[in-house]
DNA sequence: GTCTCGCTGTTATTGTATAACATCACTTTG
DNA sequence: CAAAGTGATGTTATACAATAACAGCGAGAC
C-alpha cells in the first residue's frame, strides 16, 4: 500500500467541492505533487509522513490524530501520539494539509504548493469536508479589521451546515 | 461577589474593539441582560451560570473551561469539569457567550440578545479577543456556498494576527 | 571516520471535553 | 400537602487532543 490507493471509496466526498471525483487520482495527484515539492525543498518525504498525506488524501473528510494513529499502528509505522502529530505539523506547515478548527481534526489541502487561506465547509450530516479559498482579507470583515488597525496574520473560515446531498435526502435521513 | 466586579483591570481589552471602556459597566450591563433574558424566557440563571458570566465578562478575553472551573471552585461554586461545561453550553446556546474554536476558549458576547454570526479577532501577542460581526453569508464566500448548493447553519470566522496596540508597540514588545 | 542535524521512538504529562448516573430542588398537578 | 415530573447539580470515570522531554538512529557534510 504506497501512492496508490484505488479502493472503491464509492461515494467519497471531495475537498475540491462536494461534486464526484476520480478519488484514484487524488491520491496519487496528491502524493506525487507532495513528492516533487520535497524533492524540490530538500525535505525529507518519510514513509510516515507520506503514509498520513495517502490516508487524508484517500478520505478526503476530517480526521482525528489519533484515528490517523490507528491506522499507522495498525501499519507498524508508529504507536505514539507524537508520531502522528509530527507528520500531520510537516504537512501543515508546508501546505499538504490543515486543521479544522471546528473539528479538532485534519484534511488533505486541495490546492498543495499554492499559499493560501483556506475556508471549509463541513457538512455535519455526512462529514465532508470541502475546501474554498477565501480572501477574508478582502471582504467587510477585512475592511473593518484594517481600519480598526488590526493586522491579519491568519485566518480561520469554517461554515458548518449541510452539503447538497445532505440537504436533498432531507434533514431527517443521514445520508452518507 | 456578584453582580458587579469594578475591580481595576487596568488595560484590559474590549470584546467591543481594541479599544478602552468602562469596565465596570461591561459586567453590570451584561449580567443585567442576561438577567432579563432569563426572567423573559422562563430559563433558570443559577448561581453557577451567573457568575460564569460574570467571569467571562470581567475578564474580556478568551478563557478556558478549566481556568474558569478553578475559580469556581475557589469559590465553592462546583470543581468538576462538567459544571463548567455545562454553565459554558448554557451561555453560549443563549447567546451570552461564545466559543473561540482556535484557542479552545471562550468569550462573552458583545452583543447578547441578538442572533448574530459573530466573528473574531485575536491578538496573538497580547491575548485579547474582540467580536466583530459578519455576514459570511453575503460575501464571495456565501455565494459560492449557496451556488455549490451548501446550506451554511454555523460559522467560525476567527483572524489571527496583532491588536492596534500590539501592532505599534512593534514586532519584538509583548505589550500587555 | 566522525560530526551534525533532523527524524524516530518512547515515556510521561497536560489540557480539553463528555458519558453516565445518583441526587436534589423546584414546579406542577392532584 | 403529597406525589410526580423536570431540570440542575455533584461526582466518577473516561475519552480525546496535544506537547514536553529525552534517548537513539541514519544520512549527508566535512
Amino acid at each position: 500500500m504506497s501512492t496508490d490507493m484505488s479502493q472503491p471509496g464509492s461515494d467519497q466526498g471531495s475537498s475540491k467541492g462536494f461534486e464526484q471525483h476520480d478519488h484514484a487520482h487524488c491520491v496519487s495527484d496528491g502524493v506525487a505533487a507532495l513528492v516533487d515539492y520535497c524533492a524540490a525543498e530538500r525535505l525529507k518525504l518519510t514513509p510516515v509522513r507520506q503514509r498520513v498525506a495517502e490516508i487524508l488524501l484517500a478520505e478526503h473528510r476530517a480526521m482525528g490524530a489519533y484515528e490517523i494513529l490507528d491506522i499507522l499502528r495498525e501499519e507498524g509505522l508508529g504507536s505514539q501520539p507524537p508520531v502522528a502529530y509530527r507528520a500531520l505539523d510537516f504537512l501543515v506547515k508546508n501546505g499538504f494539509a490543515h486543521k479544522v478548527e471546528r473539528l479538532n481534526a485534519f484534511v488533505a489541502c486541495s490546492h498543495p504548493g499554492a499559499t493560501h487561506t483556506p475556508a471549509f465547509l463541513i457538512c455535519r450530516s455526512c462529514n465532508k469536508v470541502a475546501e474554498a479559498d477565501t480572501s477574508p482579507t478582502k471582504g467587510d470583515l477585512g475592511r473593518a479589521a484594517a481600519a480598526a488597525g488590526f493586522q491579519i496574520e491568519q485566518t480561520v473560515v469554517e461554515l458548518e451546515g449541510l452539503c447538497p446531498t445532505c440537504v436533498d435526502a432531507g434533514p431527517a435521513s443521514g445520508q452518507a
